[in-house]
DNA sequence: AATGGATGTACAGTTTACTTTACATTTATA
DNA sequence: TATAAATGTAAAGTAAACTGTACATCCATT
């Protein structure tokens, strides 16, 4: 799974840890996220997707396994 | 955070069981999910959401704290 | 070249999602 | 009413998200 949290970050102009405080985790969640390192709950996808004023689906991209 | 599955599942007519075979977790992640008991991850809960051909944000509620 | 701000890595510890099993209760159906 | 299928509950164990700390590296600015 993949996201575009890098770079709505650097379009708003926001640090990683900034980013972390709006969301109310650690900066080495939005690291890990960040990166794909690991599977955000949904609580903290959705807090992201709104820090960024998106939709889930808009910031994290599912691969469409088959169709 | 509120959901609807119970009634997605009740209008596709599967089985807790079924929808957890379908995702790939167990009936007892389904039930807790189901009832609110935790917060699924952004995987699974993308999972449970093409389970029913829907989007996230049509399957999972989420309160908006503020504006 | 030095200083500082942002990012990356590593690791031990905590919390919680998720599993497995087992049994109890509800609901539909013969 | 009996029976089975579906749902609920509980509890112990595992895996992974998330925390906190500490230090290293990258980049810009002076």
């Amino acid at each position: 799974m993949k996201n575009r949290i890098r770079e709505l970050r650097k379009l708003k102009k926001i640090t990683q840890e900034e980013l972390s405080k709006q969301v109310g985790v650690s900066r080495q969640s939005i690291i890990a996220i960040e990166s794909g390192k690991f599977n955000p709950s949904l609580e903290l996808a959705y807090n992201i997707s709104k820090a960024f004023n998106s939709t889930i689906e808009e910031v994290f991209i599912f691969e469409e396994g088959s169709m």
